[in-house]
DNA sequence: AAACAATACATCGGAACTCGAGGCATTGCA
DNA sequence: TGCAATGCCTCGAGTTCCGATGTATTGTTT
């Protein structure tokens, strides 16, 4: 059955940093609250969810620190003010570029 | 000002299947319909639309006939029982993506 | 008449996003 | 002991999209 995926390029980094806008976390976590809070519709996989990690951070949005956990290393991620910023501005990007959407595929003229 | 794209990727098949659920059209006559119709937020360029079209043909999604119309070269398309089938299928896939996201960025736990 | 925008098709290279596969290591459960 | 889950990472391949470029006609403006 013939159906086109609606990958949402570009989606995951305002994911990402809506979910550090709950407070900090490390890549496992952000990942699997993501496909939770999303009832599974939203799976984003490691070697998407990394890669997507290390460019917010080299582009400022984030910061991290790597923590040593019950053996497990981790790395923290922090929002930093301009993730914050880019945060807002893509929420309304988001309500802009889905609403158009929803026009046409809803049957609007 | 950092913003990200919201490329949506995949949407662009979709709606060309929807804007040819209207009646058969030319890619340059969708292309603007759905500028117009989204208030310009949708803009889907050249290099990406016509491409787009060859493999909605190649997959059985859309048929073409090349007519000369006024000395410009126009190739109508229509909407096949398959395509038609996808469309419906990916406006569903639409609202359960979108829906998500919405639900996420909305700021529901 | 010349210049230009709009119409109308097409292809190509490059950038960006995503996945799948693979690698490495620890914890905890069966 | 084996296996799932946790937790990080990288690489190659596929797809989407844009910008540039090319070709050609029509209609408008200067």
């Amino acid at each position: 059955m013939y159906c086109f995926f609606m990958n949402l390029k570009g989606s995951l980094p305002t994911l990402i940093l809506e979910a550090l806008s709950r407070g900090p976390s490390h890549g496992y976590e952000i990942a699997s609250n993501i496909k939770r809070r999303s009832r599974g519709v939203l799976d984003f996989k490691e070697g998407t969810l990394y890669p997507a990690l290390h460019t917010l951070e080299r582009d400022g949005m984030v910061s991290s620190t790597s923590e040593l956990e019950g053996g497990r290393t981790r790395r923290y991620y922090t929002l930093t003010d301009k993730g914050n910023l880019a945060l807002e501005k893509s929420k309304l990007e988001w309500q802009r570029v889905s609403g158009a959407i929803n026009g046409l595929l809803g049957g609007a003229t």
